[in-house]
DNA sequence: TTCCTTCATTGATGGCCGTCAATGGATCTG
DNA sequence: CAGATCCATTGACGGCCATCAATGAAGGAA
């Protein structure tokens, strides 16, 4: 599984027309958004401001199973939205910084102030 | 299928704790923009500024049979992100205003200016 | 009415995805 | 070393989804 570049900023959805190509980047970056326990996740990393979270504190959280979990923050990591930094033998996962803003510029529809 | 409200302004993803029924009702409206060819849909309609446009329109631009973009159309109607319109023979749609504003607004990381 | 156009719906198919149990690897502890 | 803990990966299973061809429904034109 390649990594996916971080989406441009200053690309927003309206202004001009949206390629087949870049069509298929926005769709990866949305299906990793596009899922319940994702986005408790990314809940999870925007309300810990920054500070990385341990893989142990999102399973009792989710209620799933470990691999799950695991699973669930690989997704998230090849669309270039968490990080991940390794402690010992514990993981711990960030939300890339800047990430989600460029996501939410994407729906701008007033002209990009970028 | 039932019609999903449009998502409520000034709950953005940071700030209070996601609830599973909350992320499954965001799950929906993100899967219905995690399509590489509804989200060239949304590209044309935000282009068009409000402007309705035709079902004939999208299909030459989508490359798609028709009853697939039609089946597209439903999906994002459903989502509360389309609107559709008859006259005569032919639908057009547009955008719900606001509906893209409140997608984006779920992914501000400062908080809510509403 | 009859024909044509436009669009929605149905049924079928292939592929992708979320989940779990089980396994394996890496690290720490005793 | 042995055992325990944490996590990633694998394989399997069930379900959902994008797509097409075919059909159906509704409106306009002759």
């Amino acid at each position: 599984m390649t990594d996916l570049p971080v989406i441009n900023c200053c690309t927003p959805l309206a202004g001009s027309s949206l390629g087949a190509e870049r069509a298929v980047e926005l769709e990866s970056v949305m299906k990793a958004l596009a899922d319940r326990q994702r986005l408790r996740i990314v809940n999870m990393l925007l309300r810990a401001e920054g500070e990385p979270v341990c893989v142990c504190e999102f399973e009792p959280f989710l209620g799933l199973s470990q691999g799950t979990v695991s699973h669930h923050l690989k997704v998230l990591a090849a669309a270039g939205l968490v990080e991940r930094e390794t402690r010992g033998t514990r993981s711990y996962f960030a939300l890339v910084p800047g990430a989600l803003d460029a996501v939410r510029d994407v729906f701008a529809t007033a002209p990009s102030r970028c």
